[in-house]
RNA sequence: UGAGUCGGCCAGGCGGUCGCGUCGGUGAGCAAUCACCGCCGAGGAACGUCCGGGCUCCACAGGGCGCAGUGGUGGCUAACGGCCACCCGGGGUGACCCGCGGGACAGUGCCACAGAAAACAGACCGCCAAGGCGAACCGCCGGCCCUCGGGCCGGUAGGCGUCAGGGCAAGGGUGAAACGGUGGUGUAAGAGACCACCAGCGGCCCCGGUGACGGGGUCGGCUUGGUAAACCCCACUGGGAGCAAGCUCAGACAGUGUGCGUCCGAGGGCUGCCCGCCCGAGCACACGGGUAGAGCGCUGGAGGCAGUCGGCAACGGCUGUCGUAGAUGGAUGACCGUCGCCGCGCCGCUGGUAACGGCGGCGCGGAACAGAACCCGGCGUAUCGGCCGACUCAUCCA
């Protein structure tokens, strides 16, 4: 479980973190990154929420996917800025992945977002 | 020692790094909350949601019809469709196992294929006596001829063939199942038509048992198929909805139109329908607008463990003792090391003629099914493996 402040509990914070046209979308064959910044959240803590569905496997498989993903994210917090709200999405072959694998793509796509958000922030703001 | 039956238990251990939730404590802050410390933190099935209860709200005015469930007997339990014991039927040498186990003379329906016929009797092959017709054949009678083996002619309905009625159901064959079985009497042939014994059914009586039922005796007509997981009948049980129940607080908004109605009564309740009873001044529809936040319920339970007493047992009484999850985008974890377990392979030592083992080491692989969401009691289903106990059968030794 990761700190109340890093958590995203909200239903609606889901949907704008997923749907938001400012947004930032990247994913691979296991997971799937969403990113979001809004004004009303500048300057707090980053927050993070996952996503996974019936699809990926029956209640223990999910979980256990769940709590992988959140142990990887957490280690992450610290090269998330300020102000972001992340959702993470477990697709299907995630449930075999292992941690290390897991992990990888994490990173990469975490990467890949946060740049693209980071242009997206510096056109809007200009 | 081998094969098996039944029951119970466990669900990897230890350590390290980084984390999470409830509760308690300390400190900071007006507060929300934050920091630190400590305790506790998934299962035997938490699962499926198939039954039963607790709890909550609604109803409590009954009657009739309907619907659903249960189905040997006795007991246990808060209750049950659960559990225990027993009965009956079936299986096993046995320990034991299996049974959706009321009623098929209240009625209706169905019984594939095969078979003549599938439920009430009927008759395919077959059996029987009498009758009509038939002289091809066999037999019998008469005559003639002869090479003495026989041949020919005529007659005859005994056999035989055929026809139309009648009597019969023993035997055949089909089937999961065919209207009791065996032997005899009887008859034209036969048949419970009659008799003996046996099986089965029913009535009555006696004995044992709380009871299901069991044992014995006696009498009777002589014998009546299966299916109720087909409708149905009988007996018993069942008020409805569910923790998104429900209670409390906070907060938001904006109404308008139409129809019906205020004792000539709209609408609602008795939760499927009808009768009946009760409440009753608002109700229904359309358009438009608003909110979907917090707390309680929320874990002490028909609770676990131990001892003892009662009971064949399920279970119950008493005494002592323990305090052990409460999340809400949803905690109980992520990663690593090590030890132990199981399987396979290799090496060394070793028992044995052998099959096959024992001990030690190394390597590789495996470790299931599965995640609380109001709480209990069950059932059902999933599951890598391991441990313990009782009992049965076979063999060997004493």
């Amino acid at each position: 479980m990761l700190p109340a402040q890093h958590r995203l509990r909200q239903s609606a914070d889901f949907a704008a973190a997923v749907r938001a046209t400012g947004g930032a979308r990247s994913g691979s064959r296991l997971i799937v990154v969403h990113a979001n910044q809004t004004d009303a959240r500048a300057g707090h803590p980053p927050r993070v929420g996952f996503v996974v569905s019936k699809a990926v496997g029956s209640a223990v498989v999910r979980n256990r996917t769940k709590r992988r993903l959140r142990a990887l994210a957490h280690q992450r917090l610290d090269r998330i800025p300020l102000g972001t709200d992340l959702v993470i999405r477990a697709n299907p072959p995630a449930a075999q992945a292992s941690s290390p694998e897991l992990g990888a793509d994490l990173d990469a796509l975490l990467a890949r977002v946060l740049r693209r958000l980071g242009t997206a922030v510096a056109g809007g703001a200009r």
